[in-house]
DNA sequence: CGCTGGTTTGAACTAATTCAAACGACGTGG
DNA sequence: CCACGTCGTTTGAATTAGTTCAAACCAGCG
């Protein structure tokens, strides 16, 4: 269990462990000494991240709100692996998805606008999203800060904030409080999304 | 067999296939409707590419030089997974590298500067690299163009083409003909690469 | 010798950043 | 319940890194 903004552990830091998200979101980033920091991905409830086989975390870890983990230390996960052979194919296959999300991701920071960026994380990050009754309003509840978004997407907090004004100015989305975000036109945010 | 250019195969097209490199070099990249496109990796000598259990390869394959590939059909390749069992453990420990890689390339291209990408590259793709005999002067013989550095570091070629010259006229580089790159000062080069 | 594909260079432009300030939401404690 | 402080967000103005467009240049090669 972990609070809000909480480290859970540290980018090269040696730690033969296996983490599962019970509930909550946690981020994993990488940085520089001199404070440049780029998120790499999110974890979300049943998903999980682990070190390598090295030892150490690839990414730094930290809880993006309160966070339950289900810790299995490298020794138990061995073991759970040869209890469960199928495991080992189903990790397989969720680290072939991943390495797809991240060439996605790889495209969308050296080629998309911030605009562009910006609209393919709202359709893609409605983490709890509601497709709200009326099928041209999905209510996105985002448990991120711009900072958030903005080291995701490559950007400044700034820049996020105001394509996000810009798309509220053209009626495609509206920002309610507390980080919620409607989109009313679902279609001009997919052509707009490029690729 | 593929000559310099040719397309190995397209992003999205059905195809069972695992492929090694023999000689030569591949790039894998993605692209949009209107012309964009983002180089998500490399593959040279040994390494190896494969389309998804879906069956569907996620990024366009192309050679860069002359390339020499051996090609497994889907059955074939599973048959060989049940006659060696490590190596399935080995393309387990491979896909954890490339998702490590892929990590820092979301970070270069989210958060470094041109110079800084532009540096990375240099230390990094020393394809076939001669350490020289003096030991700062390592020379560097690309076999990509211009536009395939850019490509990948999600730059423009100009600005690759500048970056460059820049390194030229401070003497940390020299770059001879036919793509070949003189690391004149790595330790500046390490320095400079951000990170 | 003259193409062709790749590279370099310059000048103008623009998307995104930086810096600064005001504003709003939210939880805490008086 | 309200005042206060903190943290996050928004907005504006100025700046800049990188792009775009255009042209010249260069190397390799038939």
């Amino acid at each position: 269990m972990f609070e809000r903004r909480q480290t859970i552990a540290c980018e090269n830091e040696a730690a033969s462990v296996f983490f599962n998200v019970v509930s909550g979101l946690v981020k994993l980033s990488r940085g520089s000494q001199d404070g440049r920091t780029q998120i790499v991905g999110f974890r979300g409830p049943g998903e999980f991240f682990a070190a390598a086989e090295t030892g150490r975390l690839t990414a730094t870890v930290e809880a993006v709100g309160r966070v339950v983990l289900c810790k299995f230390s490298g020794a138990r996960f061995k073991r759970l692996m040869r209890v469960y052979p199928q495991l080992s194919a189903r990790l397989f296959s969720i680290n072939r998805r991943r390495l797809e999300t991240l060439e996605n991701q790889l495209f969308l920071l050296g080629r998309m606008t911030a605009r562009e960026k910006v609209t393919n994380f709202l359709l893609q990050h409605g983490f709890d999203s509601i497709p709200a009754g009326a099928p041209h309003a999905h209510c996105v509840r985002l448990p991120v800060t711009r900072a958030e978004i903005a080291d995701f997407l490559g950007l400044t907090t700034e820049t996020v904030s105001r394509v996000l004004a810009s798309l509220v100015r053209e009626r495609v989305i509206t920002v309610g409080k507390s980080r919620a975000i409607h989109l009313i036109d679902v279609e001009r945010l997919q052509r707009e999304s490029g690729r």
